[in-house]
DNA sequence: AGCACGCCGACT
DNA sequence: GTCGGCGTGCTC
């Protein structure tokens, strides 16, 4: 039998006889035409022979469900939560009137199962049920909603990132009996923290505690994340971690493994198949497995009675999905939270801004180690600014600050050093060495950028390219140093050092560990491997450029790449010291040197507040060609308070920070060469979701009519963010 | 997005 | 009178 041709659309010449009886039995007695007959003895169900149907088809039916009937046979099935495949599109019109064949199969969602519909028309039929695995609980779609209204995206993009793709093997394989509750945890290294026991106490027994929790540096972060879940799994609940990448992931899933033993949780990460992925997101729902450590994608898993959800390293950038709407998992957790009046924990050895709100708001508690127990795990924090390195000979020779190669030598006598160095192709804006005025074009004062060793300069905005730069403001003739890379920089701590061995860690190939013997590693942020027993030293260079990029989280960002270099190393106490290579004067370098990253960020908290920026205030993006976006701003009704920045142009061309293409789109960066522009849309506290709800409904409004102005543009219609990354 | 409907000009 | 251009609007 084909698919095809399953339940009502098998009729060939009967099709309209079978359609009347739909269109009698199921629509509201308006219209009485058709007598009821019978359909190869099939008829609707008996109850609520009504389908509202999500169809799983992006933009243009934004959050609109379907009605469709349900057929007999299909009444045991057609549960709320299955697949269906249904017939949508004009043709199927024709199906209807009894013409031909037309409308294609496409997939949805059954929401809701009704008596009756809205709909004042005659209803096609489900054609199919996929599985009667219900895969979208009402939970699951509630969230989704909230999701959708808070980043102003669609209902079907959010599922799309809530719910994998289904594997008919996975989902035939029988479930095993769920696992017995564990004991309640012993607080372990909790006890470091003020309020560690008592937050593990409260979610033992039951309770829903939120804190937003600042790690002390070290490895003990993992199992502390691992205690928290025993304490929610003892109380009967289930639990949820979010990590960023796969690396601590399996630091996560090792130490649950360590403390339950196998069998109590999943681990859902990108890099499984679709197979094993379908399967463990299946064992969550089916309610056999009840706690789940994994990235992004996991931030919606189907937990059971959720007791309690864990962000780690809330700062990094892999939290933003690069898909639409592009909702943060730390955001996405909170409306969890939220709703299903859980736990909440926000760990890390940083802090970002949003963090320090969620404090201040009052929303989470603080949970911090007191300067006594930061004191004996931090490592003893050097700065090499300037000044010193312009009385520095030897560095302009080597490269290396002699406090940096001072430290390095020491520490290789203990144990291995780690040399962190930022990515190349995070260009900051390029300055004068002598005064440190950006470099700026002399025709549009947009800012200056390097393609490359030895290349000439051109401007990031008009493109026009300078040959003979100086200093408009001391008439320097020097640009500070490009980054050199981790290769070369590991070629020439190599020579410095011929006796020691030299290893990189890095984008293309990453090390997970290494030994606690002498060694050099040279490492891009991020990519650190955690040395045995904790590195000896590190040596955080360049730290200009990271402090440089022209973005409002510079500054916490570079914080919190040298507190997650700095925190692999030994504390202070047994000889483990740091130095970083920039201006002892800037407020992250401080924070790093007195090891305070919530004071860092509650002073970051304070000036966004006074700014008007995020998150403070909620922003969006709004991007797209010139007369499109004009277009839409002049349809949108935005809400009363909100204001507009810009338009100002984007470019497109030289890698962002972030680097990513996705990244890219994400932020609203042309695809093909034709000039965008783009418009920051600003609105105090409390108006995001007006903000939220005007952007969708004039998206919904340009698409509608769209069609053919975006066809004559020969472009895409405007792209809207919400929580942009990068707001320059 | 697709696709059909419908209201206008050139044709047998 | 009919065929067919593509502008407009709907999809249960």
């Amino acid at each position: 039998m084909s698919r095809e041709n399953e339940g009502f659309e098998g009729g060939g010449a009967e099709e309209p006889e079978q359609l009347a009886l739909i269109r009698e039995s199921v629509r509201r007695a308006k219209v009485p035409r058709a007598k009821p007959r019978t359909w190869r003895g099939a008829a609707l169900a008996k109850e609520l022979p009504v389908a509202r149907v999500l169809v799983d088809k992006g933009v243009l039916h934004l959050d609109r469900y379907f009605d469709y009937a349900v057929p007999e046979e299909l009444d045991a099935e057609a549960q709320p939560g299955v697949r269906v495949r249904v017939r949508f599109g004009a043709g199927s019109r024709n199906v209807r009137e009894g013409r031909r064949e037309g409308g294609g199969l496409i997939d949805g969602f059954i929401v809701e199962r009704c008596a009756e519909t809205d709909y004042n028309g005659p209803l096609a039929a489900l054609a199919q049920v996929v599985s009667p695995e219900p895969v979208l609980d009402s939970g699951l779609l509630e969230l989704a909603r909230a999701v959708a209204d808070r980043y102003a995206g669609s209902l079907a993009d959010v599922l799309q990132l809530a719910v994998p793709p289904r594997h008919a093997r996975a989902e035939a394989k029988a479930a095993p009996e769920p696992p017995a509750p564990p004991a309640a945890p012993e607080p372990g290294s909790w006890g470091r923290y003020g309020h560690g026991v008592e937050f593990l106490r409260s979610l033992a027994s039951g309770g829903a505690p939120r804190a937003v929790w600042t790690a002390l540096p070290g490895p003990e972060w993992a199992e502390e994340i691992a205690r928290a879940v025993q304490a929610t799994l003892a109380s009967g609940r289930g639990a949820l971690v979010v990590v960023p990448t796969g690396r601590p992931a399996a630091r996560v899933d090792a130490a649950l493994n360590r403390l339950l033993g196998p069998g109590q949780h999943a681990l859902l990460t990108a890099d499984a198949g679709q197979e094993r992925r379908y399967q463990e997101w299946l064992a969550v729902r089916r309610g056999t497995v009840r706690a789940v450590v994994g990235t992004r994608a996991a931030m919606f898993a189907p937990v059971r009675n959720l007791g309690l959800v864990v962000v780690w390293d809330d700062g990094d950038s892999n939290h933003s999905d690069d898909r639409a709407p592009f909702p943060h998992v730390r955001e996405v957790l909170e409306l969890r939270a939220t709703r299903d009046k859980c736990g909440f924990l926000l760990g890390s050895w940083s802090c970002t801004v949003e963090a320090a709100q969620l404090v201040e708001s009052g929303w989470a508690a603080p949970l911090v180690a007191d300067r006594e127990q930061v004191r004996g795990a931090a490592p003893l924090v050097r700065t090499v600014g300037d000044l010193d390195l312009a009385r520095d000979e030897a560095a302009r020779a080597a490269r290396l600050p002699t406090l940096a190669w001072q430290v390095a030598r020491e520490g290789l006598k203990h144990g291995p050093v780690l040399v962190q160095v930022p990515r190349r192709g995070y260009v900051p804006r390029l300055a004068c060495e002598r005064c440190r005025e950006p470099a700026r074009c002399r025709h549009c004062a947009g800012p200056l950028e390097a393609q490359g060793s030895g290349a000439a300069l051109r401007c990031g905005w008009c493109g026009v390219e300078e040959a003979s730069w100086h200093c408009e403001s001391c008439g320097g003739f020097r640009l500070r140093a490009q980054v050199v890379g981790a290769r070369r920089t590991a070629e020439e701590l190599g020579r410095a050092f011929p006796a020691v061995p030299v290893r990189t860690s890095g984008r293309e190939q990453v090390l997970d560990t290494v030994p606690g013997a002498p060694a050099l590693v040279v490492s891009t942020p991020g990519a650190e491997p955690v040395a045995e027993g904790g590195y000896a030293a590190a040596l955080l260079l360049d730290g200009w450029a990271m402090l440089g990029r022209p973005d409002l989280r510079a500054g916490e960002d570079a914080l919190r790449r040298w507190v997650g270099a700095a925190s692999l190393v030994r504390p202070q106490g047994a000889g483990g010291t740091v130095v970083v290579v920039a201006e002892p004067t800037l407020r992250p370098v401080q924070a790093l040197v007195r090891w305070d990253p919530v004071g860092h960020a509650v002073r970051e908290l304070a000036e966004r507040a006074e700014l008007g920026f995020p998150p403070v205030s909620r922003m969006a993006s709004v991007s797209g060609p010139p007369e499109a976006l004009a277009e839409f701003l002049g349809g949108a009704e935005l809400p009363g308070d909100a204001v507009v920045l810009g338009p100002v142009p984007v470019r497109g061309g030289a890698p962002g920070p972030t680097g990513s293409a996705a990244a890219r789109r994400g932020a609203g960066v042309p695809p093909g060469p034709e000039p965008w522009e783009r418009v920051l849309i600003r609105v105090p506290p409390g108006s995001g979701a007006a903000l939220a709800a005007s952007l969708k409904t004039a998206q919904a409004a340009r698409m509608a009519r769209g069609a053919k102005g975006a066809r004559e543009a020969g472009g895409e219609p405007v792209r809207v963010r919400v929580d942009p990354l990068d707001i320059g």
